[in-house]
Parts: structure tokens; sequence; C-alpha cells
DNA sequence: ATTAGGG
DNA sequence: CCCTAAT
């Protein structure tokens, strides 16, 4: 977040000219302020970041000055049209504790914010520049407040760090007149925004505007036309609206969170822009990073459809923050989604969508990613350059890219089967200790993970163990086909020691990995027996149950876990219901998978109706 | 600790 | 199967 004074510096030299836009670092330590703070950074169409012009950067101060300690700059992430929204979410979402979104994120930003820039600006400026390298590491409140995905950015060709604040305490506000709420609130913000407005402007408005913007150009004096124009270029989408108010309004807190504009909005303005500000790219390119930081993982996928946001909702009524009111007029989307609990985005999902992002903007991005340690193993780009004859590699497609990547760490990653482990106790550890460290590769930091291929690959070679990974698995499969089926004959009870004595294995394996982490529990086919009673469980207790029906229908599997009881379930569903259209299907399908028979299969649908369809009715009635 | 879902 | 979010 800090990082943005990079960017303040460049943009300060940019504008030199235009006072009005001062940045001043914030202090995450400092207390709560009304000011507003705009900044942009813009992703240029090659990827490059560019600094936002003078305009775009932009200091309101509305409320009180509060007394700077620091000189940061801390950036404030400030979803305009999804503030109401975001602010219901943010509390929920586990980023953001509740108790953050209003004291830090507010508070940091805009004490120590209003008074520095006012004041202190020009001496700092150059202080900021030297202190904003640093400031990322430094301001952990801030930082977390606004931790965000790191990856965003990429997406976006337009930063923006808004810092707004106060969403807490409105009453103590009062005085100050920035409520977002109030109509005159608006007012005084449009003017401090007309700079940030002026960016979000189509071309043509722009420049003109440039020096008025200045000068301040208010956004009442625009016609509606205008302000709807306004209105589009800043969130990417047409309105009809014809209210000046809110569209002001609307405006204004679009202004305020550029990240939420869709990035094909911007895009023609864009290119004006950075043809102004091109010079400075390098600079910004910190900033850039940092604002990848910034945005939330969870909004990550909310940013870029400004119209989603604000689904579900319902609850920012309950947020004191003005904002709300936006939701009631046009996007006014909201949908139940009783039938599915929803789930955020999978921080999992987020980052590999981010990677791929990443990647794609790699080229522009910046060598900046230093910190992510859980990046993907295949991503980096090992150069083992070892002369000799490493030439084990495979081709990992990236982004629709290919890249090659030496091939190792691929080597079996679960325990050999149980039954070969008796056969071969010592070996299993040996196995075990093997898979582990190849697995464990994954985990190690780049140095590491290059030497451990150098190492790896003179005996990969000359052992040609490595087998492909997709060809290992399906290898594997059909070979724990076979198996199960040994098992299958095998008593539950036996089983189970079995398993366990498996387990045991693992456990001695376990040091290894529990460092790497990995360790995939060994597949084990689903046999027809398991199959039947799984499905007798589901009967009895219902699909859902799975904890029950472990515990009664699975006590001698001990290997299946409430977990596995349940994706088989949802597996066999899938089958049942997709098999019996054609019949075909099942005959054709590869042998790797069991065959289930058809009568369960039908026995399986059945429940599987009866269930969705009773289930939810009476859990209604009960309620 | 369990469940539901997505990967 | 694994991983995470939601309950």
């Amino acid at each position: 977040m800090g990082t943005v004074v990079g960017t303040v510096e460049d943009c300060r030299e940019m504008f030199e000219g235009s006072a009005q836009t001062r940045i001043t670092p914030f202090s995450s330590t400092n207390q709560i302020g009304n000011p507003v703070a705009y900044k942009l950074v813009r992703v240029a169409g090659d990827g490059r970041l560019v600094p936002a012009t003078d305009e775009e950067i932009l200091e309101v101060n509305e409320t009180d000055m509060h007394i700077a300690s620091e000189s940061c700059q801390a950036v404030g992430y400030l979803p305009a049209d999804e503030l109401p929204s975001r602010l219901s979410q943010i509390e929920s979402s586990e980023a953001i504790s509740s108790g953050l979104l209003e004291s830090d994120n507010v508070e940091p930003y805009t004490d120590q914010y209003n008074e520095e820039m006012l004041q202190k600006v020009e001496q700092e400026e150059r202080l900021d520049m030297t202190h904003g390298s640093q400031m990322p590491s430094t301001p952990p409140d801030a930082n977390i407040k606004c931790s965000n995905e790191k990856d965003l950015f990429d997406e976006d060709q337009v930063h923006c760090e808004a810092l707004l604040q106060e969403p807490v305490s409105f009453s103590s506000n009062v005085q100050n007149g920035c409520d977002m709420n109030q109509s005159n609130t608006v007012e005084t913000c449009s003017n401090a925004e007309a700079s940030p407005k002026e960016t979000a402007l189509p071309a043509a408005a722009q420049k003109p505007d440039f020096s008025l913007v200045r000068g301040e150009i208010c956004l009442d004096n625009l016609p509606i036309k205008a302000l709807q124009e306004t209105f589009r270029a800043t969130f990417g989408r047409e309105t009809t609206v014809k209210d000046k108010t809110w569209l002001k309004r609307r405006i204004t807190m679009g202004l305020v969170n550029s990240c939420n504009v869709p990035t094909t909005n911007l895009t023609i303005e864009d290119n004006k822009l950075v043809r102004n500000q091109e010079k400075s790219n390098d600079v910004t390119d910190a900033v850039s990073e940092d604002m990848g930081d910034d945005v939330r993982a969870t909004n990550l996928k909310d940013a870029p459809s400004s119209t989603d946001h604000m689904n579900g909702n319902p609850k920012a009524s309950g947020h004191s923050l003005s904002v709300n009111h936006y939701c009631a007029s046009e996007d006014f989307s909201c949908e139940e989604r009783a039938a599915k609990r929803v789930r955020k985005p999978t921080r999992r999902y987020i980052e590999e969508l981010s990677e791929s992002e990443k990647q794609q903007n790699d080229k522009s991005m910046i060598p900046s990613k230093d910190q992510r340690v859980s990046e993907k193993p295949e991503v980096r780009s090992i150069s083992v350059s070892s002369g000799k004859r490493v030439t084990v590699t495979r081709m990992v497609s990236l982004a629709g890219s290919e890249i090659e990547v030496p091939y190792v760490s691929h080597v079996r990653r679960s325990r050999p089967r149980e039954n070969i482990m008796a056969l071969m106790e010592s070996h299993s550890s040996c196995l075990e200790a093997k898979a582990s460290s190849g697995e464990s590769n994954r985990n190690l930091s780049p140095s590491q993970l290059t030497s451990e291929v150098v190492n790896r690959g003179s005996m990969v070679q000359s052992a040609s163990v490595p087998v492909q990974k997709e060809f290992a698995t399906s290898h594997n499969n059909n070979e724990e086909h076979i198996l199960s089926e040994v098992d299958q004959d095998m008593e539950p009870e036996h089983m189970d020691s079995s398993g366990n004595s498996s387990d045991d294995n693992n456990n001695i394996g376990a040091p290894i990995m529990q460092s790497s982490g990995l360790r995939r529990k060994h597949h084990r086919a689903w046999t027809l027996s398991e199959v039947t009673k799984l499905v007798e469980g589901v009967s009895k207790y219902g699909a859902g149950k799975w904890s029950e029906i472990k515990k009664l229908s699975f006590s001698s599997y001990s290997y299946r876990t409430s977990v596995d009881l349940k994706d088989k379930w949802r597996n066999l569903l899938k089958a049942s219901f997709a098999q019996s259209p054609s019949n075909n299907m099942g005959s054709l399908k590869k042998h790797g998978s069991m065959h289930i028979p058809m009568p369960i299969l039908l026995r399986i649908r059945e429940l599987a109706e009866k269930q969705s369809l009773v289930s939810p009715i009476s859990k209604v009635i009960l309620r």
C-alpha cells in the first residue's frame, strides 16, 4: 500500500504545475480522518502501469484533520458502488475482520492523511517516495486491512487507490459535511472529486476539463447528459437515470474506487492518459504492485462487473454507510440463492485465477512477486543449467503459452499400496521418503527447488524412474482398481487393519510429509460393496448425514471419511443421472471406473430425487 | 466438528 | 481426493 507513494512522486513530477494534488503518506497508526484521497494508476494496454494524471490523483480533505504521526502513504480501498454491499460482505470475510472494516480501514488513512497533505506535502513528497518503497512492509495495520489479492491489479487497466473514510461514525463527523449520504455531502465531495471525475470522463471531456478540473469543476454544473456520460465512463455501463443528484453521487463514489471500473470502459481513455503520462511508467511499477495487494481476494470476482456487486447485500442497510442507497436504483439485481449455499470464491481459486492472469500480463509485470511464497512450481521457470544432460523436462501449459519445466517433483505422491507395502515393508519407507521428498519440492523455495532439481536430474535420468504424471495416474488407477478388487474380497475388519497399518506406515513417512504438507491419501477405488452400503446408508439416514452414515454403515471402513462418502455420493448421483439418458454411455465408459449395476444406479437416482424434493420441503415445514 | 461445494 | 468456506 505504501508503495503507492512512488506513484505519488511521479505524479507530482508530472503534475508539477498542478498544485492541488498532494500526496502525503500516511501512517498506519494514524487516527481517523475523513479525508479522501484518490490515486489512479493505469495499466496501459501493454500492461505497463502508468501513473494517473495529476487530476487523477486527488485528495480531499473534508472532515477533520488529525495529526499525522508518521509520514507514509496509506492506500485505502474503497469500493464506490459496492461500498454498502461490500461492507456487509467484508464483515464476514475472513480476511478482514469486521472490526477492522471500520476502525482499521478508515482510520489509518484519514487522519494523518489530511493533515499531512495539507501542510507538509511539499517537503515530504520527496520523502514519501523514499518511504514509499519501505512503507509497504512497515505499516502492518494498513496493509492488513487493505490486504487484497495482489493479482487483482493485473486485470484492471486502471488502478486507483482511493481512500475514503468513515464508515464508522457519521454522527461524529457530521460536521464535516462529508457524509456520502447527504446531498450536501455530494457537493463537497464533488468539488474534491472534480479531478477524479475527469479521469473517468470520456476523452473528449477529459482534456478540456483538465484545466477546469484543477480549477475545480463541479459535477453540479454538468448537464445530465454529461453526467450520464461520466457515469458510463466511470462504471462502464449506460445509465438511464436522470436524477442529477443521484448521478453525481454515484459518480463521485465510483471515482473513489476505480477498481470497480470495468477494464474495458476506460480503455480508450486510458490510452490518452497513458500517452500523457507515459514517461513516468517506471515509477508506477512499484505502485502497481502495492495495488495488487490492496485488492481483496473476495473483491476480485466482483470487481470486473460493477453491476453484480449489489447482489445479496440486503444487510448493507444495516450499515450506517450512506452509500446504501445506490443499491436501490439501478443495480438492484438482488437475487436469492437459497438453493445452494453460496460461497465466496475460494482463495485457492482466486490465486489460481490471478496466477494465470499474471502470467498473461507477465511481460509488463514487474518482477515484484517476491512475497508469493506459494507460487506454483510449474510456474517457476527453473533454468536448470546443468549443461550436461538434464533434459528431462515437461511442458506446462500456462496461460496459453507453454513453458518447459524440468520434470521433477512428480514422483508418485502417495504411498504404495498397502499390499505392496506388506510385501516390501522395508522398501515402503524408502519409497515414502522418496515420494515425500519429491513432493516437498513443491513447497520449497525457488533456490531450494532448483538445487533439488539439479540433484534429481541426474538421478532421474539414470533411473528412468519418472513417469509422466498424467500417464502415471491413469496407470495407477488401473492398478488400483485391480487391487481394490482384491480388497473387496477381504473382510471389512481386515481391511481396517490393513488400512490402519497403512496409516501407520504413513505416519512413518509423515514427518517428512508434514514438512511438505502434501501427501495425498492413497487412492482407494470404491468397491461395489462400499457403494451399496453407501446407498443403503443414504436411504436410511438421508444424504447429508454423512457423519451418521459413516458411523453406522461404514464402521468397518475406516478409510472412508464422511467427506469421502459425500464425494462418492455426489459422483454416484452424477453417474446415475448421466447414464440413464443414454444407456450407451455406461457401457462405453472407460473401464477405469467401476461399473455400477443399473439397479443401484436407479436406486440412487430415486433417492436423489426423493431427497432433493422432500428434504427441502420438510425443512421448510419444520422451520 | 460437520457439511457443502468447487477444483 | 483435496481444499475451503459456511454452518
